[in-house]
DNA sequence: CATGAATGAGTGTTCATTCAT
DNA sequence: CATGAATGAACACTCATTCAT
């Protein structure tokens, strides 16, 4: 096998700053293979995904994926981690800002939650983890860590707030914001799950259903002076 | 508990007579199979449960299986008739049955359902269905007739009942059914994916979780005058 | 297990004669079944034809068929031994008694061949073994003998009778027999397979390919005086 | 032979320069396997053989074979194109380019198939096709319009052009290519099933069988004016 | 670095055969 | 005699992973 090795670049570009612009340099095999496999995966679960076709929609070889990720767990646990980074910190901080009622705020946040990620691929992240979480568990705790607690906390913090301005009544502050959590989780989940198969009956209109979700959370089924909570601006598009 | 319970233990059937009716003691096969799959298929998922796996755990050979379910989809659906849609004619008589208020009535629908399917390995089925829809379109199409579709009923059936009586507002019913659903299915989603393998924190205690559905969906978190929903003898332990 | 078997009948009836009349005694059971062999392995083949629907067909158990059968393969062989029997007697004593040109003979043995046996479940026979001759190597030698000897000499009968009126041309018989028996056999093969299976082109009209086989056996293709074999009254309905 | 020949043998490549055209060198493997397959289908039948068997036969695991034939009807197919349809374009060419007498032609025809197909293992696929045609109709569909169907009318393209030139009488050319196709198939069908197990009797001498059907497809048994086709340099061994 | 040919363990389903009753 | 429940070997096809080039 003479002179067989063309193009050989054995001695390997020596990245001198580890991390920070990975994005560019080289090649950005690892950030496309992660995001065709974000899509393959929410579109199909982790199982019935296969990695030929991750590699195919990020236009790389088999092969290639394994240079990158030494199985398909470790892409599954890339794709998770590289997705659910710290959104928190920016909405804490709209929470800091927010002005209006307690009742806006949390009609805000369940509009723009979904617009923001419900429409997007992300809102496929929760299925995945509540398939895979058995299969994965230290994903699991990460994945408690890192979204499901924050974003307890930050419904805790409206509500707090809510009860602190007087327009909440007293609550389990734990348990009130898996009440609030419930049906968000609930409208991702179905739209990745039976939303998708069962076409007439199985439909679910995002809007009407946070509307309803956003009614019952303030006011409940019961019977009792309606209240007069008029729109504000914050009402998203 | 007459001899033809469905789920009757072998052990226990100790025949007194050899031959004579040899027409109605036929095997517990089939029971045994149901028990063994509902175990394996919450277990693991539905496409990982191999079908072999659920024989053996039945005591008989893969062959014995399709003896008497004709293929692994026919295996899942037996289990879910089994275990829920089967049982949704007994409900709706309870429903019919009930006398109390509606406010009754559906604290009684939440904690029995947690009590008779929660606790059990039935409740990892909707999880298993969350998972495994998009890829047997077939499964996720039977689910949604055979549960959804009689659970939605049900519950609307319970929202309806408490308009007509004047303890509910008035209220987009399909979407409010969903309402009460979500938190359930959470609660059960909950149970069997993240709440199995984060400990500490991630622990829901189903009581106070399903109290705290239940004072939102009558009153909502806005603050009004309290109602006066006087517990009954219904609240289950 | 007290007085357990009812109705046996263990001292088997000892049967006297042994073959001549075994068609009505006790039960019919391995006529049936036979009957009910013949036409699934003709119409689906030997391996794609369940023992169960055999069984089945002749109204008795699976298992009941292999207390007359020990194996599949013997069923097979019943079935082909059963059927092959000696019509050739008759046919040979028809040939004697026949006094018309043997044009005429070669005529009717053609298309009485055909309808006495071709259009009959019989004529599957011939492709059964064909396809099993490797599988049943003493059951093909069976058939050479029973079948295919017996028959070619049979025609080469007529064709001696022919050449030694000066009806036919000399030739070697043997092989002029099997130019007789091939299109003959073409026909029974390719009813029960080809011609089955697709509708449109495949379609053979048994008639006019006997009329258009004996045309050419009788003057071949090459331009001659055309002969003036006037059909008599042995052409068949 | 340029090493395009589809059959090369593996080990008869010998590349002199590793690398750069191994655009064409890929493998051997498709032509292994489809003479692994040929050999095994025609030795046990299609539904008896075993994808792995024909891997193993052709020195590759069962997933290779999948890498290049999609299912084992695929593989079939491939075998047929690869033995018999992909061979018509070629007999028509050497059709058009033939000079001699039509019954010099058709002489060509019956010796040359012969040799080049009725001495291999092709010959077996007839056979094969024959007792598999009701069980994969597809196959049978694929088989009648790939070969039966351009088989047909190569045959009477061979007619035609006789009646034509006046060497052949009118008459029917569909059934007149069957005539012709009959003893032709059924000496290929003989091979395969009832010669090769009863050693004796059962032998046909193909070349005599074949001489036969000559001189009765050109002149009948009838007694008649002799024909004066003088054998030509055509004739093969 | 990148490729893609090769692998082989794994799975749902069928069906001839057995045997306790 | 007759049954039918039970068996388990067999088989086509998939796909994550490896590795020579």
């Amino acid at each position: 096998m003479p002179s067989t090795a063309p193009h050989s670049h054995p001695q390997a570009v020596a990245l001198t700053d580890g991390q920070a612009r990975r994005s560019r340099r080289k090649s950005a095999r690892p950030g496309e293979l992660l995001a065709a496999a974000l899509d393959l995966f929410v579109e199909k679960g982790f199982a019935a995904t296969r990695v030929e076709e991750v590699a195919a929609r990020a236009g790389v070889s088999k092969g290639t994926l394994f240079l990158y990720f030494p199985s398909k767990e470790d892409l599954f646990k890339a794709v998770v981690r590289e997705n659910i980074s710290g959104r928190f910190v920016e909405w804490n901080e709209e929470f800091d800002r927010f002005e209006g009622s307690t009742h806006d705020m949390l009609r805000y946040c369940l509009f723009n939650w979904w617009e923001r990620l419900g429409t997007t691929k992300a809102s496929g992240i929760p299925k995945l983890m509540m398939s895979e979480a058995q299969n994965f568990p230290e994903l699991a705790s990460f994945y408690q860590h890192e979204v499901i607690q924050p974003g307890n906390t930050l419904i805790q913090r409206i509500l707090k707030r809510g009860v602190a301005r007087g327009e909440f009544r007293p609550m389990d502050f734990t348990y009130g914001a898996y009440l609030v959590l419930a049906p968000m989780l609930f409208l991702a989940l179905w739209k990745h799950s039976l939303g998708t198969c069962c076409g007439d009956h199985a439909q679910l209109d995002p809007q009407k259903y946070l509307a309803a979700q956003l009614d019952m959370l303030l006011h409940g089924f019961g019977v009792q002076t309606p209240l007069m909570t008029t729109p504000t601006e914050h009402t998203p598009t």
